[in-house]
DNA sequence: ACCCAGGATGGAA
DNA sequence: TTCCATCATGGG
């Protein structure tokens, strides 16, 4: 054990740190083949395990303060009591029960939106492999255990803004780039202040977002959801979209999005983002596992 | 070769 | 309204 390594204990139950960390919220984890988990979070190199009574971090660094962390993995929250706030019929039962123990996290909101801005049309293997590229050619080196690859930080939006368009490109991101620098200028200058969207309703957060170029209604919900803590922020995207009309919508004309969204803010209660994490993460694990 | 991916946008029908 | 092409890139 490296002695300049620190640890912490989170005790929780239901918490399934694979379900959580590689279903779509999140970009930078890997697995080990330990089962332990490695990311950075607000510039620090952690690892996270399952541990018997709940979770167990360590980092390479002493740490004074473990808000950063226990901010991020939200391991407080009670999920039986977000469970019990979905809808009593059986699409919600089914989606539960295929994943007990996913989670939502509460990310750092410039990652979050530079994240999935560079999501769009995009597999979330690939947005993975940009956002590694990102954050090595931009970000900066943070401290890892003795012998450890080396990892780096996500890119500051002040960091992002004073590159070309076509330093953007090289990180294989297409016609994302624009609308990423934008958005990191923007940030940068103070013109969009990410930290006072949560204090904002729902609705005047969203249109914060979707003034960037690039930025819709999917993309700023899930902003909000993952790292604002709108709970009644519900992204659609192709597979939520799949999971509402086949699940939902059966012997309907196909939904517009107008109608969808209708559905959505009414169906699913206060807690509504979260099941939409469980409805994408079901649709996801159903076609993984169905096709031969 | 073809279709699709945690979309958004502007213009045509 | 709804439909459609386009944007860039890589996986299946």
């Amino acid at each position: 054990m490296d002695p300049a390594a620190d640890t912490l204990m989170l005790p929780v139950r239901d918490y399934d740190l694979a379900a959580t960390l590689d279903c779509g919220q999140a970009f930078r984890w890997s697995c080990r083949p330990d089962g332990a988990w490695e990311g950075v979070v607000a510039g620090r190199w952690v690892e996270v395990r399952s541990v018997p009574g709940g979770l167990a971090a360590r980092t390479a660094e002493p740490v004074g303060d473990w808000h950063w962390l226990r901010q991020y993995l939200q391991a407080e929250v009670e999920l039986a009591a977000v469970l019990r706030t979905f809808p009593d019929e059986p699409v919600m039962q089914a989606a539960v029960g295929a994943c007990t123990g996913l989670r939502l996290l509460r990310q750092e909101p410039w990652e979050c939106l530079a994240s999935f801005i560079l999501s769009s049309t995009k597999q979330i293997v690939q947005i993975r492999q940009i956002i590694d590229l990102l954050c090595r050619r931009f970000g900066e080196p943070v401290a890892v255990p003795l012998g450890h690859a080396p990892a780096w930080s996500f890119p500051a939006a002040g960091r992002l803004a004073e590159l070309t368009e076509t330093d953007l490109r090289a990180c294989r991101m297409g016609f994302r780039a624009p609308h990423l620098l934008q958005a990191a200028r923007r940030v940068a200058a103070g013109e969009l202040n990410l930290d006072t969207l949560p204090a904002l309703p729902l609705e005047e957060a969203r249109a914060a977002l979707t003034s960037l170029r690039g930025v819709g209604d999917k993309i700023a919900d899930c902003v909000l959801l993952f790292s604002g803590g709108f709970g009644r922020a519900f992204p659609v995207d192709v597979w939520v979209r799949r999971a509402l009309c086949e699940l939902y919508f059966r012997r309907r004309r196909r939904p517009t999005p107008r109608q969808l969204r209708q559905f959505a803010d009414t169906h699913f209660g206060p807690n509504a983002g979260y099941a939409q994490q469980y409805l994408f993460h079901y649709m996801r694990r159903r076609a993984a596992t169905d096709t031969p």
